[in-house]
DNA sequence: ATGAAAGCGCTAACAT
DNA sequence: ATGTTAGCGCTTTCAT
């Protein structure tokens, strides 16, 4: 492996001068440049990533964490995380807890000391424990948000509005939210919103839960929701809908039909249900892109940045498994409801 | 942060001695490191990551190269290779290449150089490209295999051949085999074991495809599947079987009924069909475990290495999508099946 | 068993 | 615009 030191004597300048080609090309006259890249290219050499963050102060690594990759609504962040790292020349640690909150402050710290920032995706853990890893590096927060917090990216309330608009047009007077974790910010977050919606419109909104952000719990959801004698339901996410639905037919019930289901995310398996299943769509990829983004700020400014927070829109896709409530006559719906 | 010489200050010795009592502990009097460790936890000392590579000729990362971070097939094996990563200090960069086989390369040549190894699942790239990054990095293959590599993971035919023996045992003598991408290795791996199983009982083995390995992929074959009245399917992987499911009720067939359908993999939503799918386990998280311990030897014998196979156990999990052909008396099964 | 000293390859002041 | 000079924090001979 060639070092600086061959491609500065090869190309008759100092190693100054070559690392100065590299990182602040515009500080090089022209031709100098051109020689030493092209001197560079000859040799094959490119900058040790090893040697940089020693002598300079960053890693040109982030930390990427989210509490578990098996579920499919954290591989589009990733996916654009590292996207968009890639072209910031930028590696991606990506770290997992596999939903174990107390497993993640520890995990998390031990990423924190060897990157330039940090990217947490919905992390469980205290407001507390947040503050302190953001007090060690630059870090950007997915699908939370902590006061004090430099930079967040959140959805909207749009789609959830739109749910409760859209079962209340199609005559559901009463709605039951599958609560996810009661720790968990997303489920604090989904839930205002889905009230705020509901009591706008008047409707009734009923809670159940807390379900595990899983397909089993959804399914645990089945007999509670026919018990309940419920017809329109709204999921903490598409995991807990689509085990619901897979337990349905078993009360007699069919999704679509006897009863609406509504899942929250939209991840790859809600078109792929049977019926397929309407949800509330996150933009994974635009999120992972921002938060990117907004991270790579922080860093050039490292010290000072004014406090962001991102919000990326959310909308609801309607699919077969809301229809008109059959037993109930729709609702007038005035287009005040729609903003 | 502190630094090594304010461990060596404190603990009065010298930076050499702080350094051996973190990298090789008895090489220093128990009592001596004892004290400088105490120190260092002290100090809130943890060795710079940044500085370590410079110095000696480690990086302290991997690389991980999937295919498809959103295909359930790898995220088990994502999990375990972070996890028995940290137990060896080693940070995990991971790199997904969305299935675009021509991306692979530059991707995983990126990470090459700034890693102290590679592991590489089920890489789409040409033998030839392996072999370039084998040339450059230690690197370990999972689910494929390469002349001259030097330490792959492999699935062992087991599973298959249960798969096959099951499906002749519910009396099917003609077999449709799902096939994946015409250039993956586990294709050619699957069907040959396929094959040799298939001709070893006497049943017929067809082939269909190539269907790419996912859910939509799938849902396009069972128009195929019915227009041959198959009555036994083993498809290349479980979201090919999950795919070709959904779509079956609407050429009024039912899986475990009036065909049998087998999946490859058992991945997380195997189970959670309707009905339940039998497949065949892969487990993901041994592969994962064995291949950073292959690679770690690999790096610590860095040079010499003899080649290794290490083959992951494979076992046909019984669901509920094979039960007996109506149609046909079961075959009488000889022992002899079984070895 | 421990210490002293010499870098690893690079960047960042500070000259010029 | 370019060169000079110091290190960054650690590991590693080589002494002792």
């Amino acid at each position: 492996m060639p070092t600086i030191e061959d491609v500065a004597t090869r190309a008759a300048v100092s190693k100054s001068t070559v690392s100065r080609a590299f990182s602040r090309p515009d500080s090089v006259r022209a031709d100098t440049r051109d020689r030493v890249l092209a001197v560079a290219r000859e040799l094959g050499y490119t900058p040790s990533r090893a040697a940089r963050p020693l002598a300079g102060r960053r890693t040109g690594s982030i930390g990427l964490f989210v509490p578990d990759i098996a579920n499919p609504f954290f591989p589009p962040i990733i996916k654009s995380v590292q996207a968009q790292a890639r072209r910031a020349d930028l590696g991606v640690f990506v770290a997992d807890s596999d939903e174990h909150a107390e497993d993640e402050f520890a995990i998390i710290r031990s990423m924190a000391g060897q990157v330039d920032g940090l990217l947490m995706a919905s992390p469980r853990m205290s407001d507390k424990a947040v503050r302190d890893i953001l007090g060690i590096v630059p870090t950007v927060l997915i699908s939370r948000d902590v006061e004090g917090a430099p930079a967040a990216v959140l959805p909207d309330d749009t789609g959830l509005r739109q749910a409760v608009e859209h079962l209340v047009a199609l005559g559901h007077e009463r709605i039951i939210y599958l609560a996810g974790p009661e720790d968990s910010y997303s489920n604090a977050a989904r839930r205002s919103a889905l009230r705020a919606a509901a009591s706008r419109l008047g409707a009734d909104l009923t809670e159940m839960g807390p379900f595990r952000p899983a397909f089993e719990a959804g399914a645990r959801a089945a007999a509670l929701v026919a018990a309940q004698h419920a017809t329109a339901i709204v999921a903490y996410n598409d995991l807990v809908a689509l085990g619901l639905m897979s337990r349905l037919p078993e009360f007699g019930l069919t999704a679509g039909k006897d009863i609406a289901v509504i899942g929250i995310d939209d991840i790859w398996l809600a078109p792929m249900a049977q019926p397929p299943l309407t949800s509330v769509r996150f933009p994974g990829a635009t999120a992972g892109t921002v938060a990117v983004r907004l991270l790579t700020d922080m860093i050039e400014q490292s010290g000072k940045y004014s406090p962001k927070r991102y919000t990326v829109p959310t909308e609801l896709i309607v699919r077969a498994t809301t229809r008109p409530n059959p037993s109930t006559r729709a609702l007038p719906v005035s287009t005040a409801i729609t903003p």
